[in-house]
DNA sequence: CAGTGGTCTAGACCACTCC
DNA sequence: GAGTGGTCTAGACCACTGT
């Protein structure tokens, strides 16, 4: 390879963009430029510049240039893994109890884009890390995009996995918050009534149509990382 | 431009895995194959499946090949805004007051990896939206590596913003979770005491060593979203 | 209209890793 | 050792958008 690669690109943008040698709202050197001053291809220099876009650290636009964003937008990207590998990368020992699961009319906030009197699948669960609570999910599933989940057998595997090997879905929304542990919620993620919990709801669709939309509920403690 | 782009290539092979013409765990033909079928530019299949790869729809592995993973594991990224921005992103009017300004020796968790007998300054505050409590910003700042800081007048502008504009770091951590508020914060985002909140655990560093140390804790009811 | 990024191509060589 | 992805190059044309 040649000495010039698209990561010495990248890091020697940062390195400007960092000292100010690039400051904050100025434009920076159109491709063929820095190309012609590192020494390199412009695409090379593209793939570099186009990665710093993509994280934040520049505005690129046609005409007009790339520019250092007045304020950077930074971005954390989370893995969102099922739940059993989550808490097997945790070092603990996953377990699952299913709790109930039925079909039932669609909660009303759910009932927009479905056909008439849809049912869905109700289905609730405990994650157990170490035997100990871990995350109840409580989740609505569309059977029909969702196909053969009225007769899967979701004792074994959770609702979780067995949607994530048997849909796929083209979008969705995911939203953290938190809220205070109800009596039912606390008595089966065995914490007091009124603890902090973190909370995950998500939703998941093909093309327009609801796929599965799940509460999960974290036993007290839980934490969500990245890096930055 | 050519009939045939990387989108085209990228969404024809996440029509592929979606149908499961692409069994997950199956092995898809490799970059030459694909690109004489479809008809481009071995690098153009290369940027589409690259793309598929970052966002967790394909595994790649040189000499092993391309395969459908079992259990793909999706990714949600999370812009981080300023305070500020974020709440007029709300289409709520922002606010501001500064609560305290101190320079403290470093608590227990943070003194590693700083010299000695280092002092940081401590910056507490709250946000406002609409003149509503929106978020106890709980700050500690490394005057060492976000030099200036300790002359900065942080009563019109928040630390936050403060430090995005004038400090630039390498890297960090942010962690999510949820706290029962305490007396003084609940007084503080006027709020029942023990009420669930929103908790974000952000520290930056340049390099080893630390610039900042966060805990914003959010008034009860808010929600963090994201697209996936 | 013209400048800048966006992308494609064809060929080449390299780096990793499975066998 | 050999197959597969990773990347570079040089040139070309396109698409968007500021002026």
């Amino acid at each position: 390879m040649n000495n010039v690669t698209w990561q010495t690109v990248h890091s020697e943008a940062l390195r400007r963009i960092r000292t100010r040698e690039w400051l904050p709202g100025a434009r920076i050197p159109d491709e063929a430029d820095l190309a012609a001053e590192l020494g390199c291809a412009r695409a090379t220099v593209n793939r570099a510049l186009r990665d710093l876009a993509e994280a934040g650290l520049l505005e690129r636009r046609r005409k007009a240039g790339t520019r250092v964003p007045l304020n950077p937008v930074r971005k954390a990207t989370f893995e969102i893994p099922i739940i059993r590998q989550d808490i097997e990368s945790r070092g603990l020992t996953p377990g699952y109890r299913l709790l109930s699961r039925d079909l039932a009319p669609a909660p009303e906030d759910l009932a927009r884009g479905l056909a008439g009197e849809a049912q869905l699948l109700s289905v609730r669960a405990l994650h157990l890390a170490d035997g100990i609570p871990f995350c109840l999910e409580e989740r609505w599933i569309n059977p029909v995009t969702a196909p053969g989940v009225l007769v899967a057998d979701l004792t074994g595997i959770s609702a979780n996995e067995w949607l994530v090997q048997n849909t796929s879905f083209t979008g969705g929304d995911i939203a953290f918050g938190a809220l205070n542990a109800d009596p039912a919620t606390a008595r089966l993620l065995d914490c007091a009534p009124g603890a902090a919990l973190f909370i995950i709801d998500r939703t998941t669709r093909t093309g327009e149509a609801l796929i599965t939309s799940v509460r999960l509920s974290y036993a007290p403690g839980h934490r969500m990382q990245a890096m930055i």
